[in-house]
DNA sequence: TTTTTTTAGTTGCTAAAGCAACTATTGCTA
DNA sequence: TAGCAATAGTTGCTTTAGCAACTAAAAAAA
């Protein structure tokens, strides 16, 4: 790998892809009034997706630290879309479950969210899904 | 473009990997006591690049808003790192440049910032990256 | 059993992102 | 030339990121 090469801000790339990713996700939840952010949103989905999950392993599949969870899901229990419940046989644990509410906006989100991403990947291939997911896993894997 | 394909979160996988990233050159600059953030990495380099730049040239070519580079500066103006000089001509425009301790800081940092760019692209191709720079600038293009 | 360590979660702090509203210029136009 | 629009920046506000320090409870070790 030559020197050009890796002075090639590549970090910087993939910083403004997904600023500009997360921008447009942003202006259409808001152009839509869906009243959520897209960090409130991924949350969302992985409790949909989880049913009865704790802080730290949503912290796990979200990428996200556990102190970033912890306050996205405050901010969805004000809005009613997430309850809190403690576990009975370790009391350090706290389940979270989406309320009625909350698997309501799941469904009323999440057809936004496929247009979106099918516009994302417009003139793109399966393969060059595969070919950027297996890069990223490597670039992932390399750092310490 | 199958459905599954598009419910793939592929956003996630840039989120989780930009994160790490991050995360890692952070932590590097902490254990060599740059006392320095990767943002402001980030404008040191462009500093260092465009020599003399307004604050809306150096949010263009950072991919960073105006207000997030606004505040980035008055930081590095607080660390002696970057002066500001209004324009003459144009008193609404200021002028922003690196101090000596910037440029030094510049040269100090940039060699952990390009073995830690070695050590993310391990294992890749030059075809690889010039694959990644597609596909991203694809989807970047693809935002409205 | 008592002490120590580990785990789960919260709170305080600083930094960065981005919108809205604001000031102060400069440029345009009627 | 006077009035209005556009441009450059700053400040206020809310959200997310992540480190450090803390509480409380459970698990492991003495």
């Amino acid at each position: 790998m030559t020197d050009t090469f890796v002075s090639n801000p590549s970090f910087f790339k993939l910083d403004a892809t997904l600023k500009r990713i997360r921008n447009y996700w942003q202006k259409t939840f808001d152009a839509h009034k869906k009243d959520i952010t897209v960090d409130q949103w991924l949350l969302i989905e992985n409790l949909y997706k989880h049913k009865k999950i704790t802080h730290n392993e949503l912290a796990k599949v979200t990428s996200k630290d556990i102190t970033t969870v912890s306050r996205i899901i405050e901010l969805l229990v004000k809005k009613e879309l997430v309850v809190r419940e403690g576990s009975p046989h370790d009391r350090r644990k706290v389940f979270l479950q989406l309320t009625a509410k909350g698997s309501e906006k799941y469904k009323d989100v999440r057809p936004l969210v496929l247009e979106m991403r099918k516009t994302g990947w417009t003139g793109l291939t399966e393969s060059d899904y595969s070919e950027l997911t297996r890069i990223l896993d490597v670039i992932y894997n390399n750092i310490p």
